[in-house]
DNA sequence: CAGTGGTCTAGACCACAGG
DNA sequence: CTGTGGTCTAGACCACTGG
């Protein structure tokens, strides 16, 4: 083999990525620790360290210490889901991004399926929204929303006719951790409505909870119309 | 305020986290550079950049060159999905896997909506397989694949009644990257049949497909019976 | 207890993009 | 052109864990 250079931790990755699948190293198989690596590719090991993180990252390799560094055998694949919010989906589709207030009320507690995702206790003092997501003037999701008051008190001074719920939250409570469900289900008559859909279509849904510190903050059950599709990246 | 001592990257992570949701730092602002945080941790500058690189990773902060580091003001949600095989997501439940093959032939085609998603030129020689998973002997998933026979010689000799396609897939192809697609779906009479399902019914559903430098190796379509929920981590 | 990866440091140079 | 993050280095110590 000729000799080649290996510059940075990128080259290193994906000549250590070449070698899995040429099967020079096969699922299973424990290859050379750092130290040899960098001689091998003369840098230093932090390098090699650097291009080796990347690639456990993502479930290609498993590293322990003292047992050393192999090839996943059943790797999972880890996909990475971008869950933008929902005005920039539409507007990068090149649409008009609309956005209708149905419903405002009180109430006390969360939907059962929402509150076991979320984990954490609920309050009583819940700020339910329902409102349309609309691309170009047709419905794109059917949002049901609830905002923990407790959290965010200013909630409710809000005119949720003009912002969305979700990037006055996003805004407002900057940073939080989230947990999604996705699932089918059957189009009942009021969502179909909503949706223009016909009672019993199967409607692909998204349910996530949200939280700070291990408050809730929001939690948000999104149906989408028939056909809708959820796309990943690559893992 | 006292003294802290940040001691790793992990640390100062989360400070930097506390200061965002302490809304020290706002969506949008600037933070200080580098230096400026290493030298008021008392670290190394690349300490530092471990920190602020896990966070731009996530979304949370958005860094350029010249430009600094920002507190994302609209963060895209960043959902890992654990993708896992079938076999250790039903034994990770603690129930008993079982597989069944259900037919095997040779296609030329794939569906559209999987051509789509692949993106990739499909080549005419595709194995095709159909089959059921099983958790306690119950439908777990249905599932249809193709094999690119090409990428894939080896898998016409195979017998899929023994070992599932896609563990043999994934140890004899071993690196792959892959998209994929979540979406709802009526049950047909003839999935209907196999899931145990009535006809009608939503169906939550996972397409795939899987790529090696370029060629596919090979497409899935898997369908859940009614109730199924996928589940992610956080982001 | 010893070998491996995990991390930190201090310093350096580079690449990119803002002004 | 200049400031910022991106990366590399050489060396060091630490933490975990397999044997």
């Amino acid at each position: 083999m000729s000799v080649q250079e290996f510059r940075n931790w990128r080259s290193i990755r994906e000549e250590v990525l070449r070698r899995i699948e040429a099967r020079e190293w096969e699922p299973g198989d424990v290859i050379p620790r750092e130290v040899a690596l960098a001689d091998e590719f003369n840098c230093a090991r932090a390098t090699v360290n650097r291009a080796l993180r990347s690639l456990s990252d993502e479930g290609i390799l498993e590293r322990r210490r003292k047992a050393g560094t192999r090839v996943a055998e059943l790797p999972t694949r880890r996909a990475t889901l971008d869950i933008s919010i929902l005005r920039l989906e539409i507007e990068a589709q090149g649409q008009h991004y609309g956005h209708q207030l149905l419903a405002q009320d009180h109430e006390t507690a969360l939907p059962p399926d929402l509150e076991a995702l979320a984990g954490v206790p609920v309050p009583h003092n819940l700020l339910h929204l329902r409102s349309l997501h609309l691309a170009d003037g047709v419905p794109y999701a059917l949002e049901e929303r609830w905002i923990n008051l407790e959290t965010a008190r200013e909630a409710e001074a809000m005119d949720f006719r003009e912002i969305s719920p979700n990037e006055w939250l996003v805004n407002h409570v900057p940073y939080t951790a989230c947990d999604f469900t996705f699932s089918a289900m059957a189009a009942d008559p009021v969502v179909a409505r909503s949706l223009k859909a016909r009672s019993g279509q199967p409607l692909f849904r998204i349910d996530r909870t949200t939280r700070q510190r291990g408050a809730l903050v929001t939690a948000v059950c999104q149906i989408f119309p028939p056909g809708y599709r959820l796309r990943t990246g690559v893992a």
